[in-house]
DNA sequence: GGCACAGACAAAATCGTTTTTGGACAAACG
DNA sequence: CGTTTGTCCAAAAACGATTTTGTCTGTGCC
């Protein structure tokens, strides 16, 4: 009889079905269904009743045609540190995807498999449009990955900054880090305090080193630039700087380290020399790894709520994509968590 | 003057600005970017150039509506372990991604917070149709995801198995897990050898004590039932268990952990006990996850890996969405990776 | 020559929504 | 009473691809 009854019936109910059951017009249903002001709240109760009946679930697909979004947000993973993903990553990745979820976008996940493609593997993303923005880390001084996306004014926000900083980006307090570290170390009697830095390419590296020279400025310790080293990304970095450390010139006493996989790889190159980590060096970290606690010596470290700072980078985007174009900074305060790896300093020099 | 000159100038292009510039209609645009057959070899090479030179990309929401498939896979990573997500998903997430996306598939990742809602964390995921396949682990002997999806008539794959296996999975072989443990650990003099299990309401819990149970067998050892304890999803776990068996009955000299996070915290309980694990009792876990290595002593565990699981996993899937409806069971095998954990026995008893 | 057939393409229908446009009706107002 | 205003809804036009159906050639075969 009316026109949308040639349906065929195997086929999920689409918003004719419910139109019909409600006795009113598509359009009408639309509206009522993504609450629009103009439909009688008896209509719309009728027509949500109707909906439910017929397990009534709008096609995806249409929608994002007619709507031009996708709903969904990607969020590239970063991956150089060894085989495993890295730990920071994933429990951002968690609240990222609470965060989202809570308002109705899906999280799509792409690995950047190595430092050199993730301009290809964001530019990818992009392009295949289907997603509405992007989040990332790993954030480098000048970033191509964020001009790029600037340029093309696609939503992203970061974890981390940039040197232009003219997007939404969350961070670490990664000068705060360096200098509470540096204190706590001067506080306990060391005098030369290396640091072992993650690589220089990041934004962050630049951040904790300035923490860490401000630190050693506060405390009246000289600043000794062969004690800063550059540490990459393998197993072994913290081994190989340590041991570099501890062969040419006068060796420190104590180390601040970048991260926790440096500090770990630094803690078996000192065994490897016959020093004991934790008494005849101190050491303090950054990340507070699972591994970090497990450890002999337990790592001093620092730590954060990656759930939380996952949460806030999700809602910074879905502002952006609620459109509010003013880009939004946040730092997140770390907490010292002081666990056995940072003694005092053994002999005064 | 022609149809399609109306559009506005701001916009992607989309295909009817390709056919113009190849001077073909639409629908052979379609068919020569899809790989279809009849079309002009010639054709094909003006159509192509034509879109690279406009910088072409279909809209994937038109596509996904009128094809109706969202080349989407849902990948479900279940975290009840501590806070942490567990490191096993991780890697095989990276495997899947990297399998999907080289078909073009794209991945989803949801999240299931706790146990209780993983049910619906899957209903959800599928209702809204927004992704044409699923991916996750954590199998129950009777898992009434399973059915839901089998009735459902959705396409899934699974780590870990069922009771009616009635659907494609891939697995660690946890029965030879089991069973390779204790036979190591028979071979080093142990006559005690307990079992520290994770949850039965997963199916793999009951594969490892199966394999322990023949181990047993093989070595001709008694089995003791007080010697089997279930373990739960908390991070002192293995505490508890170990304080148990070393407070009531004789305890063992070995432990079989069904996986590293409880043989870590068993660890710590013998400490406690004042015992030195890896010299007073044996222990091999199962999982070697990254913590495994530095950990003192350096836990022996089973190792697999991840990247292929999830692989292979992928192109389970794949093969699935192609259109083969038959079930694929696939059995990884994990390599024993020695470290020292596992002692020899102390005293004969 | 007439017919069947295949190749290569065009035209049009279709997927299921959202959004725009406009119409019917009632209330308010002069 | 006529006009404006506002409420509620229907009709129809998008959105941009894929797929079906149809048309027009040219060729092979009897």
């Amino acid at each position: 009889m009316n026109a949308g009854e040639g349906r065929r019936a195997g086929r999920r109910p689409g918003i004719r079905s419910v139109a019909a059951a409600a006795g009113v017009s598509v359009s009408t249903v639309s509206r009522a269904l993504n609450g629009y002001a103009d439909v009688n709240p008896d209509t719309r109760r009728r027509i949500a009743a109707a909906a439910e009946a017929l397990g009534y679930q709008p096609s995806f697909a249409a929608a994002m045609l007619r709507r031009n979004e996708t709903r969904t947000v990607t969020f590239m993973v970063s991956k150089p540190w060894t085989k495993f993903v890295d730990p920071f990553f994933l429990g951002v990745l968690d609240g990222v995807e609470l965060a989202l979820s809570a308002q109705g976008y899906d999280l799509q996940v792409v690995m950047a498999r190595d430092y050199d493609r993730e301009s290809e593997v964001i530019r990818r993303a992009v392009e295949r449009n289907r997603s509405d923005a992007l989040l990332f880390g790993r954030t480098r001084p000048e970033d191509e990955r964020i001009d790029w996306l600037e340029a093309r004014g696609f939503p992203f926000a970061t974890i981390g900054q940039t040197l232009r900083n003219s997007h939404s980006w969350i961070d670490r307090d990664h000068v705060l880090i360096g200098r509470t570290a540096v204190e706590r170390l001067a506080a306990l009697g060391h005098r030369r305090i290396g640091l072992l830095m993650t690589p220089l390419r990041y934004t962050y590296s630049h951040h904790t080193r300035e923490g860490y020279r401000a630190g050693l400025a506060a405390a009246g310790l000289a600043h000794d630039p062969a004690l800063e080293v550059e540490c990459f990304l393998s197993r072994r970095t913290g081994e190989e700087a340590v041991t570099m450390l501890w062969t040419a010139g006068r060796p420190p006493s104590a180390l601040v380290c970048g991260n926790d996989m440096i500090a770990l790889s630094a803690m078996e190159g000192l065994q490897r020399l016959g020093l004991v980590p934790g008494r005849d060096v101190a050491l303090i970290g950054c990340d507070d790894m699972p591994l970090a606690a497990h450890v002999r010596p337990a790592l001093t470290t620092f730590s954060q709520d990656l759930d939380a700072l996952g949460i806030r980078l999700a809602r910074i985007l879905l502002q952006r994509l609620g459109g509010d174009p003013t880009p939004v900074h946040e730092l997140i305060q770390s907490r010292l968590v002081a666990r056995e790896s940072d003694c005092p300093a053994r002999l005064p020099d």
